[in-house]
DNA sequence: ATACTTACAGACCAATAGTCTGTAAATCAA
DNA sequence: TTGATTTACAGACTATTGGTCTGTAAGTAT
């Protein structure tokens, strides 16, 4: 019986949607998750109440829409830089990626958004339902690749190390917001990496023993979770030099 | 003019404080931090709005509540294991922090719902005051020890190296919680003994440049964050061996 | 015994997530 | 062209919940 208003203008609805996640996150970004009502959104939209539950089921919605157009968009940049390389599949790997990470600095900003959200509190049920969002986009593809690679033997023990440094400083320091997916959704082909690794780490075990002043074979043998853990500082400290230097591998 | 009831009990306040904390905190860790209302709460505490109100400004007060009653009990447990502890300084430093370690191992539980309520979204606000909170108990006490010993120098490099070692430890993988705090908190006094470890690194360079097979020098010049990273998983796996051992440490 | 403080009870208020009803514009059907 | 249906909203309404305010009984000091 009431009159129903229509002053503001009819966009289309993609847009619209486009336009609701930009001024959610750019409000979650200054004010934080908790302190930005739907009521600010719509304000900041120029929307009203039916408007956004149109759009979005509720609040928490957002959260993994912005999650996925994140990583949607990380990895369009990787697939850009990608078909732009020549080489083989590891030269394109590692292409795919770099433009991928450069594509995350530069939005560092955005994702900043999502970790602050994916932290969010007590929720296993957030941030499974924020890796499930990622996972569905960046995860299969990215593994895709690597794992191809891998399987058939197309890697050797070399390839696979700088696979591997290049995922883990992705997922460890780069793209924090990809760290739990990738962690939770890897499953083998990371492990097979990272297996990689540790061998060519068992090769090198003695000097490691030396280095750290213990009897042979204990560093590789006393704990499996050490090969990890040790793995984690060389890798780091191998891949930012050789990304400082530019280094570009062959496949 | 209406009649105030008292039909529940009046309680010692500081026993209905605990009482408070205490349903709070097995409330949030089954159902997590904003699935829990403050009617919830008392409603599981027998108490009223006025009541709650009367212990805490706010229901975010809860958090820093909670955190620093296990920030006093892990510091409770360090410092009895520190009272029972024979030797020097070094010696009973490793039994306080041995001791708050165990504890903290043994409340793995109770200390879970603080890393989730930590992890509180965008609120970089609430991480401060709850490092504040940490800082305020755990940080001086811990740090007056450690920094008494390296001030004056009573430990020499190889005490400083497991001193390093054990709060590295600490911090990293077996204390979450404490995590943040420390590394906010700690300033001088961690960095003077990862400067120590950085010393011992810088001597066994050449060895460590042949590991990661680079050219010498490169891990310790090519990047400050570099010592540190690469300490992470050096430290760990040390530590973690010579606790396998339970090694003890003379000073 | 009287004043004062403490530890609550419970009504009340304001903000806010989500629902429901209604309507104008766009789209499709004839 | 016109009528029917769907889409994209507007805005009133509801329910929950964090927090305030007023009041009072129990305890404490004088």
């Amino acid at each position: 019986m009431k009159q129903a208003g229509s002053r503001r203008l009819r966009l289309d609805p993609e847009a619209r949607r486009e336009a609701i996640l930009d001024a959610a996150q750019a409000l979650f970004r200054t004010h934080g998750w908790d302190n930005v009502s739907v009521a600010d959104i719509l304000d900041a939209a120029g929307l009203s109440k039916g408007g956004f539950y149109h759009h979005f089921s509720a609040r928490e919605d957002l959260l993994s829409a912005l999650a996925q157009r994140v990583a949607e968009r990380a990895l369009a940049a990787g697939d850009e830089a990608r078909r732009n390389a020549e080489g083989g599949a590891v030269a394109r790997l590692n292409a795919f990626l770099a433009g991928s990470m450069r594509w995350q600095a530069e939005n560092a900003g955005e994702i900043r958004v999502l970790i602050d959200i994916l932290a969010h509190p007590g929720n296993d049920l957030l941030v499974q339902r924020l890796a499930q969002a990622t996972r569905g986009v960046v995860i299969p593809e990215l593994l895709a690749i690597i794992g191809d690679g891998l399987a058939d033997g197309a890697f050797d023990v070399v390839d696979a190390n700088v696979t591997a440094e290049i995922i883990f400083n992705m997922t460890q320091d780069r793209s924090p917001v990809l760290a739990d997916a990738v962690a939770r959704a890897s499953g083998g082909h990371f492990e097979v990496a990272v297996e990689r690794l540790g061998a060519r780490l068992r090769v090198e075990g003695a000097a490691c023993d030396r280095l750290l002043g213990l009897s042979p074979g204990s560093v590789v043998l006393s704990h499996p979770d050490n090969i990890r853990r040790l793995l984690t500082g060389l890798i780091n400290v191998k891949s930012d030099l050789s990304t400082r230097k530019n280094t570009s591998v062959e496949d």
